[in-house]
DNA sequence: CCGATTACCTGCACGC
DNA sequence: TGCGTGCAGGTAATCG
C-alpha cells in the first residue's frame, strides 16, 4: 500500500530508533526479495552506525558512517516493525522470549543507540515486492533513483512546473501522474484523490492542461495545488496517527486514511453540491476512481 | 514515443 | 468448510 506519504511516515517512525544507532547484528533470512540481496549484505552493514534516514519518492535511504547507503523499497506489502526491550528485561538477554518471529519477517536489524538502548527493527513483506539495494556513492545517482522526477512535497511542484512536465503529453492525466520520471512518489491512490480535488478527469489528455490559455494555466495551477495538498494532508494524517500506530503492534507501514474517491465505487461524490457518483474504470491495467460529473 | 500486458508473490474477499 | 477466481497501493520488461 505504501505511497510516498506512507513511506515518509515510516521514515519518521524509524528515525528516532535508527539515527545515531549502531547495527550490531543484521540478518537477511532469505536470499532475495524482489531482487537478490546485495553481496555480503549483512556483513557490510554489521558494525556500521546509521547517520541519517532519508527518503526519495517511495524509497528509503539509510546512510552509514562508512560503506554503502542502503536503499529500501517497501513494494506493495512491505512494513517495518520496531521491537524495544522492556525495562525489566535482563540486560543481555535481548528479546529472548518477546521476539515472536512472524511469518515473512525477512530482514532483522539489531541496533544499539548512542545511549546504549537496544532495539530490533524487522522488515516484513509477504508479497516480497520490496527490495534492498546498496548505493556505493550518492544514492541519487543510483540507477533506481537517477531518473526520478520532482518531489510533490515542498514548493517545487507549482503550476508552471507541472505544465512544463505535461506539455505535449498525449497520455491520459492518470498515466502521466503515475509516471515516476515526471513526479516521483505518486501512486494509484493519491493520483485518483488529486484529480478529484482538482476537478479534472483522469481520462483527459495530459497536454491539454499545459497550454498558454488562462483556463489551462488555472487548471495546471489547480492540479499542482491538489497534488501538493493531498500529499501533505496524508503525511500529516500519518504523523498524527504515528504514535498510536507504533504503540499498538510496533509496526510501521499502512495506516487507514479516509479517501474521497479511492475504493468508493458507487458512492455519492463527496464534493459539496455535486450529484454525481464515483465510478471505477481501468487505466493501464489499474483501477481509477473518479466522478464524471465534476471531473472534466 | 505510446499504452497495454505480463511478471513478480502472497493474502484476502467473494461466490458457489 | 473448502475451492476457484479475481483483485491488491509497487516497479520493470516486453510487445505492438
Amino acid at each position: 500500500m505504501p505511497e510516498l506519504p506512507e513511506v515518509e511516515t515510516v521514515r519518521r517512525g524509524l528515525q528516532p530508533v535508527l539515527e545515531g544507532a549502531r547495527l550490531v547484528h543484521v540478518e537477511a533470512r532469505r536470499p532475495d526479495l524482489r531482487f537478490p540481496f546485495p553481496e555480503r549484505f549483512a556483513k557490510r552493514l554489521t558494525g556500521r552506525t546509521v547517520t541519517a534516514l532519508g527518503r526519495r519518492a517511495k524509497y528509503l535511504t539509510m546512510h552509514m558512517d562508512e560503506g554503502p547507503v542502503l536503499i529500501c523499497h517497501l513494494g506493495m506489502s512491505g512494513s517495518f516493525r520496531i521491537e524495544t526491550a522492556d525495562a525489566d528485561d535482563v540486560p543481555g538477554a535481548f528479546h529472548h522470549e518477546r521476539s515472536k518471529s512472524a511469518a515473512h519477517d525477512h530482514v532483522v536489524f539489531d541496533v544499539v543507540s548512542a545511549k546504549g538502548e537496544r532495539a530490533r527493527v524487522v522488515f516484513n513483506d509477504p508479497r516480497r515486492f520490496g527490495f534492498m539495494l546498496f548505493a556505493e556513492g550518492a544514492p541519487d545517482t543510483h540507477p533506481m533513483l537517477a531518473g526520478l522526477g520532482v518531489e510533490p512535497t515542498g514548493n517545487a511542484l507549482d503550476g508552471a512546473m507541472l505544465a512544463s512536465l505535461l506539455k505535449d503529453r498525449r497520455s491520459p492525466l492518470k498515466a502521466a501522474l503515475l509516471d515516476q520520471r515526471l513526479i516521483a512518489g505518486l501512486g494509484n491512490i493519491y493520483v485518483s484523490e488529486a484529480l478529484w480535488r482538482a476537478g479534472l478527469s483522469p481520462l483527459r489528455e495530459a497536454g491539454t492542461i499545459a497550454g498558454s490559455t488562462k483556463k489551462a494555466k488555472q487548471q495546471s495551477e489547480d492540479l499542482a495545488q491538489a497534488i501538493r495538498s493531498v500529499i501533505a494532508d496524508a503525511i500529516a494524517a500519518g504523523g498524527s496517527s504515528l504514535r498510536d500506530y507504533v504503540h499498538t503492534d510496533g509496526s510501521l507501514g499502512y495506516f487507514q486514511h479516509s479517501f474521497a474517491v479511492y475504493d468508493r465505487e458507487g458512492e455519492s461524490c463527496p464534493k459539496p453540491g455535486c450529484r454525481g457518483h464515483i465510478e471505477r474504470i481501468v487505466q493501464s491495467g489499474r483501477s481509477t476512481f473518479y466522478c464524471r460529473t465534476c471531473q472534466r
